[in-house]
DNA sequence: CGGAATCTTGAGCGGCTTCAAAACCTGTGG
DNA sequence: CCACAGGTTTTGAAGCCGCTCAAGATTCCG
């Protein structure tokens, strides 16, 4: 028992790490096993760009035109509902791909992406990086294997929001992002998020957040501060 | 407005005419714009299934080995969740391509795919699929596609499940599901299915899903039988 | 004509939301 | 250094939506 919680943190910081690795060259998931020259002159046709917080890069509904790679920062892609409602589908990181619509002949952006903190991403335009992908077929594979992955991850928030009890989402939401935007430290996990952003993800009321936050770190599974978490017993969130 | 209403029906009879037309030759999105030849060679590397009630296709967490394209009948592609219970992501119609998680280097399906009702796939084995995704790059492409596709309505279902009521729920269920597997009759759109898979797409109770569409058909809204749902108008379910 | 599956209906209850208000942090500018 | 204004979080009380449970009605099929 007490070896598996080892084993239960011991997976996350190894998932977190392999999530710095990918961080180091912010384009690998996207450029995966094509050759230097190659990768020169896909990198030489993208233009980087500084964000700063609340930035929009790109609205529901939109053409897509630009394909976004985040280097660093964090990114909310999220909806609004038709009752005016913000639904967040997921918080991205540094590695992460936005405005793959952009390789449907044509189509539209499906969420809206904004930045939440100062951070950088690079951009290619539509047609730019759909010749590329033409062009080099291991392109084309990585972003099927991203797009691929954003399936599972959907299909995994639908489990989850469908299941259990708002204790439970809420749960599993912040292992997720543990995962996703944690950063270790000597002996916790903290994520920087506000209570919002951690209701929408979990969808329940903010309110909630703060009473079942408030219940975990009275029982010592968490501590918190404005806008950050510190899990500090992630196996315990897990076996919920 | 009344024009409004038939735009709306007519869109929908719209899109279920496409769905038709897709499934007279139901490898059509796999094989869109490949060559005759070329396309011989796939399909001769294919063979034929039929599906009895129930059957399962393949479960969540087993290795990816083989991909499915739907031919006749409807498929349901869900989960079990931790807590037993199970969540329906979509449910397939012909035409439609199962088993996309083969295209990934080395993972497992995400979900259980079970068949509704009688109806024949054509199958694949992981490595043959993935030579002539190799090998043909518009076959890739096409992968690509159908895979944002998928993206695109998870994201839908996603954004349908957290907002709204249990009545905004069903009514937008309905009439997704009539875009995808309703068949169109004289005055209405018809669609084979039982409350309690409703109630699952719906993520709410068969007792509610039975009080809505009760209420429903009081308002001459929908009119209904035993295992099939009649959407008489369907421009008033999508106004809520 | 049973018997099984499906659907209906009612009553009670509980988890979560909503609303309102107060407490709390944090950065800013005087 | 302090005070103030902004956003954030806490807490309590009330209410409601949809679930659970139980029982009955209906339809289908052998």
């Amino acid at each position: 028992m007490r070896g598996r919680a080892k084993d239960i943190r011991l997976w996350i910081a190894d998932a977190i790490a392999k999530d710095r690795s990918r961080a180091r060259d912010a384009t690998n998931r996207l450029l995966a096993g094509v050759g230097p020259d190659e990768r020169q002159a896909i990198v030489a046709r993208s233009r980087r760009q500084a964000l700063h917080p609340s930035q929009v890069l790109f609205r529901t509904g939109e053409r897509a035109e630009q394909l976004f790679v985040l280097r660093k920062g964090r990114v909310k892609f999220g909806r609004l509902s038709s009752a005016g409602r913000e639904v967040v589908m997921g918080i991205l990181g540094p590695g992460d791909v936005l405005g793959l619509a952009c390789f449907l002949p044509s189509s539209d952006y499906i969420g809206t992406a904004e930045a939440l903190d100062r951070g950088e991403v690079r951009v290619w335009n539509r047609h730019v990086i759909r010749r590329f992908a033409h062009k080099y077929p291991q392109v084309e594979g990585n972003v099927l294997q991203i797009t691929l992955a954003y399936v599972a991850e959907f299909a995994d928030r639908l489990e989850r929001l469908v299941s259990g009890t708002a204790e439970q989402r809420l749960a599993r939401t912040l292992t997720s992002l543990g995962v996703g935007i944690g950063t270790p430290s000597h002996s916790s996990i903290d994520i920087v998020i506000k209570n919002e952003q951690l209701a929408s993800l979990a969808d329940i009321s903010p309110f909630t957040v703060s009473r079942l936050l408030k219940q975990w770190e009275r029982d010592g599974v968490i501590s918190k501060g404005r806008g950050i978490v510190h899990i500090l017993s992630p196996e315990k969130l897990l076996l919920e």
